[in-house]
DNA sequence: ACTATTTGACCCGC
DNA sequence: GCGGGTCAAATAGT
C-alpha cells in the first residue's frame, strides 16, 4: 500500500460511520436535536482528505470556516452531580443496531460486567492511548435490546486528549511506542468482523430505556466525537 | 515472547 | 449489602 493508505482507510471508515449516523439522524429527525451539518462536514472531510492523498498533499480538507460548528449536545446527567463534575465529565450516548466499530478512536477493553437490569453484559473500553497520552476517555457498549431487532448502546465518557495524534504518522507512533494496538482488534469481540453497512431503516429502532429513567429522548450526540470543539478538529489535521 | 482479552476480585458510592 | 466500575492475574492469540 502506498504511504498514507492506512490513514486514508481510517478516514474513509470514519466517513462511512458518519454517513451511517447521518442517515440515522435524518431518519429520526423528530427525536434528534443534533444538527446534521457537522455530519455532512465529516463525510465531506473524509472524501477531501483521501482525495488529497492522490492529488496534492497540500490540499486542505473540506471545512467551511464560516459555518458555525454544532454545539455539542451533552447527555443528561444525574442532577446529583455538581457543576464542576458536569464540566469535566462529558457523556454521549449513541444507539445503533450494530456496535460502533469505527468511531475513529482506538479502544482497549478493560472489563465486562453483567448488569443486573439487563440480560446482556456491558463491556468497558478505555482509550488505547490512555497511558501514553494521559487520555481518560472511556466508552461502554451494551446490547440493550435484541428483539425485534438488536440495539447496542454506546456511551462515551470523558474527553479524548489524544485526538491530534490519533492519526499521526506511523513513524511518530513508532517513536512513542503507541502503535502496538491495532485499530480493529478491539471491537471484534462485540461485532461482526466485516464493516457495518447501512442497516435497514426498520432495524434502526429507537431504544426507549426501561432501566434508565433519565434518558427521555434519544439524542444522537455524535457530533462531539466526530467533530469536536474548535480546538479539536479532525484528527487528521496536521499538528502545527 | 509479547500483547490483547477475559474474568474474578476488589473498590466505592449509595 | 448491593450494584456498577476498575484492576490485575490468568489465559488466549499471534
Amino acid at each position: 500500500m502506498f504511504h498514507g493508505a492506512e490513514k486514508a482507510v481510517e478516514v474513509l471508515l470514519r466517513g462511512q460511520e458518519s454517513a451511517n449516523l447521518l442517515k440515522m439522524v435524518l431518519e429520526h429527525q423528530t427525536t434528534s436535536s443534533v444538527s446534521i451539518e457537522p455530519l455532512f462536514d465529516t463525510v465531506l472531510d473524509s472524501f477531501s482528505f483521501t482525495l488529497s492523498l492522490f492529488t496534492s498533499p497540500n490540499t486542505q480538507p473540506h471545512r467551511d470556516s464560516s459555518q458555525s460548528k454544532a454545539t455539542p449536545v451533552k447527555a443528561r446527567k444525574s442532577p446529583k452531580k455538581n457543576s464542576s463534575e458536569e464540566e469535566c465529565l462529558e457523556q454521549y450516548i449513541h444507539d445503533s443496531p450494530t456496535p460502533i466499530c469505527n468511531d475513529g478512536f482506538t479502544w482497549r477493553k478493560y472489563g465486562q460486567k453483567k448488569i443486573k437490569a439487563s440480560s446482556h453484559q456491558r463491556c468497558y473500553y478505555r482509550c488505547a492511548y490512555s497511558k501514553d497520552r494521559n487520555c481518560n476517555a472511556t466508552k461502554r457498549v451494551q446490547q440493550i435490546q435484541d428483539s425485534p431487532s438488536s440495539v447496542y448502546r454506546t456511551t462515551y465518557l470523558g474527553k479524548h486528549v489524544c485526538e491530534v495524534n490519533a492519526f499521526s504518522e506511523p513513524d511518530d507512533d513508532i517513536a512513542n511506542g503507541s502503535n502496538m494496538i491495532r485499530f480493529d482488534s478491539v471491537d471484534q469481540a462485540m461485532s461482526d468482523p466485516v464493516m457495518p453497512q447501512l442497516a435497514p431503516v426498520e432495524q434502526q429502532a429507537i431504544a426507549i430505556e426501561e432501566d434508565t429513567d433519565h434518558i427521555v429522548n434519544l439524542e444522537f450526540d455524535v457530533n462531539e466525537f466526530l467533530v469536536d470543539d474548535d480546538d479539536e478538529l479532525w484528527a487528521y489535521q496536521l499538528p502545527p
